[in-house]
DNA sequence: ATATTTTGTTAAAAAGATGTTACAAATGAG
DNA sequence: CTCATTTGTAACATCTTTTTAACAAAATAT
């Protein structure tokens, strides 16, 4: 199993500069989304999900600030680290207000940034793990642990590929609720697409086979909104 | 799936400003209805739903500031913006008296206009999201609960099309009152059409045989005004 | 009373989303 | 490298939703 690369949506409107950190970035393993201004950083996350976001705060169309309200209105908790050339004490300010969980003066040294994102980036992960602390669900008859990835009914056991694993999990995280399209297709694909899409309904035909042993469990589409687990209470 | 884009009412007499300004806002996803005065203003906002409305000041037929009376007076809650060459300030304190949510004076900046449509969008979808809280309702013999879109009655459930859906939830919330056919096509539909308009008819048949079971709930027709969920007290 | 407008109702067409299977491409293990 | 597993894409079938048309009935206006 290969760790999958960080994903860093990088805000900047100096070309120049945005291509240089972008390459460094790549060079240390992380998959690099550079865009020019804040419009098209909005578009961006709105699209793709990210693990830390770095924010030029002096931009074209949309500044820094505003644009991370923005990010913060669809994901309250995704890192924010502003780059900007203000060292201003009243902008530092604004920017930790905002959430920022950074806020680096340029110019500044590529390592000290990189260390700062690694850090951000295992707290962050450390809270993620926490959240997802429920391994264990009971779905009907089936006894699911989302950790070993097996799917048990009685003596049968199937075991779960990953994203078999990760959808089950988030049905269960909703279940008898609405789990949305695009939440899951977020969380577990990246990004919400039509192949993704299409992707995630051939992973409910897959999981639909697995439950249909015991009929009391189904997985129902809301059509145009997403799916539900309905399991009896 | 596809979302929504938001809809900008331009209210502008210099066409060629006009003109520029939207095609300025459709590039950044909007959809923009321009209009050349403010008789056409008010027709085009009685007749769709907008998100927010730009309105030029000084103009021929009707000025900005009766037009947007004329508006509170269809739409208390809609955001308004006048865009205006005069600066004086008081014109600017009679337009934040009328209830204005920003005064931009020409020439301006479109980033900061840009900034301020998405600032106030922002805010009114927030406030719209929390009018919206209530997703069950008892109707009778019915329960109806608008985010799964299931009415029940007992042990027999029927899933609602996100159309009945949002009918029946806009019934709900003027329960035994009048819900204005204007109204309802307007924030379901998008626009007061003849062809929506028929097609709402369809969906009032649609639900009206959904509810049948119990005698005592009815949606009533009130002739040229709208519809009526009656439902026992 | 008769014409006009509005609403009730049903059916069919058009558009869109999902279900399902098969296979190609990518990935990871040995 | 080779094999097994996993994932993505294509293709086609099916189901849902929405719109439009057509005609009937009711309400209102002339």
């Amino acid at each position: 199993m290969e760790k999958e690369k960080n994903k860093v949506l990088l805000v900047e409107d100096d070309t120049n500069f945005g291509q240089v950190l972008r390459n460094y970035l790549e060079l240390h393993d992380y998959v690099v989304e550079l865009v020019r201004d804040g419009i098209l950083g909005l578009a961006a996350f709105r699209r793709e999900k990210f693990d830390v976001c770095l924010l030029d705060v002096m931009m074209p169309n949309m500044d820094g600030f505003t644009l991370a309200e923005e990010i913060r209105n669809v994901d309250p908790d995704v890192p924010l680290i502003f780059l900007s050339a203000k060292s201003m004490k009243e902008d530092i300010l604004k920017g930790y207000k905002l959430g920022a969980d950074d806020y680096i003066t340029k110019p500044f040294d590529s390592d000290v940034l990189l260390s700062k994102i690694r850090a951000i980036l295992k707290r962050n992960q450390e809270l993620h793990e926490k959240q997802h602390s429920q391994v264990e669900f009971i779905v009907g008859s089936y006894h699911f642990n989302s950790k070993l990835r097996i799917l048990k009914n009685g003596v049968t056991a199937q075991t779960l590929s990953p994203k078999e694993n990760e959808l089950l999990l988030m049905l269960c995280e909703y279940k008898n609720d609405l789990l949305p399209r695009e939440l899951a297709l977020k969380r577990i694909w990246g990004s919400d697409t039509y192949f993704n899409g299409r992707s995630m309904d051939v992973y409910i035909a897959k999981l639909r086979k697995y439950l249909k042993e015991d009929a009391t469990v189904e997985i129902v589409n809301i059509h145009g909104n997403g799916f539900r687990l309905v399991v009896p209470v």
